[in-house]
DNA sequence: CAACATACCGTCGGCCTGGACTGTTTGTGA
DNA sequence: TCACAAACAGTCCAGGCCGACGGTATGTTG
């Protein structure tokens, strides 16, 4: 049988129905930070991905099931990213040093570099990149919206708890003040993200960041109080 | 003439106006905070308001007037409030602990109540005012949205300015580290409050803000590092 | 090869939205 | 007292949205 003949890549049924998936899922998105939530409309989206209008609501019945599906895949992505930033970082972590490969802006010259930048970096990267935005829309669209409320606060719980173990990894676990400055930073880099709704140039936000990992040290113990601004 | 009988309050042009303004105004944040930015339609709005449509239509000429209106409005109201709570706080510390009218939920035991627990209260009265979930929902309609980016750029930045000069005022500016740890406080504060939006319990929230109480004095060098938690 | 299942496509109707329009009542100035 | 302005009210229309539906092409199974 002519099944895999090379010069025709005919995908098969469930290959190509993938792809046309993750397609209308990236477009979605796309039109989700561009458009925001309330403009994201069917034809948008059809628009964007190029496909037709029944192929849409072939995939997803309906808008709202469309919106599940960039919660879970979101989520899904974001804890992707954040595993194998982690990951990276423990690698270079282990080679102690072998080379300044993620090169921070200004060398550390007092301390060579805690887990606690590497745990910051971490968590800023996630709040930097634009899907964040896109997660914004939909966390405020879900507080009216029972459909993706329902399936949004489970989800964002575990995105939550994955992130936390992550970066308590990262930082080591043994002190018991981890937990609530993890959380701490979590939320301070979370309202200094929501800053650059209104600022979009971020100047303000660069520099919380940089004065909370400078502040870091001193709730641990390892700095005195006076010497972090 | 019978122009003012009292009897019969009749108000003036100018009296009835400003009522159904404030009407429509009122009306527009209940929608915003129960339905949200896109489902606060003008039906929705001269529901609530329980007027006619032309009459809507004729205070607001569109949609993204009324919008802006309510910006400004909400801004207005925000900054009055926090103006007053700092007013009544300053008077509190003034006569030195005549009485406790505020009272919070246990009694601070190691320092009588310095002025950052006032600050932190201060913020956190104004995030956890139903009506911040309403100017989330402009901030996040405003980033796709020119009409409303234009106008919520240059009134949030004045709350904001307004803000941190309030609480700064309230636990005194001579230390360099205020302005930092105010935004500090504000910054974490507002991520702490986007965690209602997940966990609309708000549990997670009231913790971290309570040892964010705790924490603040280490950064000011008057607590140690191992006694904040 | 035949029959079926599934991916893909275009069109239609019902609904709701925002804004324009005309008409009515009430206050104010001449 | 009269004339004008402004607050208030009801109706209409064009446009956009979602979802249902019937139809076609492609892959898979017996």
């Amino acid at each position: 049988m002519t099944a895999t003949r090379p010069s025709h890549p005919r995908r098969s049924q469930a290959e190509r129905s993938a792809a046309t998936r993750t397609r209308v899922l990236d477009a979605t998105v796309a039109s989700l930070l561009e458009k925001g939530h309330a403009a994201t409309t069917l034809a948008e989206v059809q628009q964007r991905a190029g496909l037709a209008r029944g192929t849409l609501l072939h995939h997803f019945p309906t808008r709202a099931a469309l919106m599940v599906a960039v919660v879970e895949e979101v989520a899904a992505r974001r804890l992707g990213v954040l595993g194998e930033r982690a990951g990276a970082e423990a690698r270079a972590s282990a080679h102690e040093r072998t080379g300044p490969q993620t090169g921070p802006q200004t060398d550390t010259r007092t301390d060579p570099r805690t887990g606690w930048d590497a745990a910051v970096d971490l968590v800023q990267a996630d709040l930097a990149d634009p899907v964040f935005l896109a997660v914004l829309e939909l966390w405020v669209a879900a507080r009216t919206d029972p459909d993706l409320r329902s399936v949004l606060g489970p989800v964002e719980r575990r995105v939550f708890a994955t992130v936390h173990a992550t970066v308590a990894g990262v930082v080591g676990d043994e002190d018991p003040r981890v937990a609530t400055l993890v959380q701490f930073t979590v939320d301070l880099l979370t309202g200094a993200a929501m800053t650059r709704l209104v600022d979009p140039s971020g100047s303000a936000q660069a520099r919380v960041v940089e004065r909370w990992r400078r502040a870091l040290p001193v709730l641990l113990g390892r700095a005195d109080a006076d010497t972090w601004l």
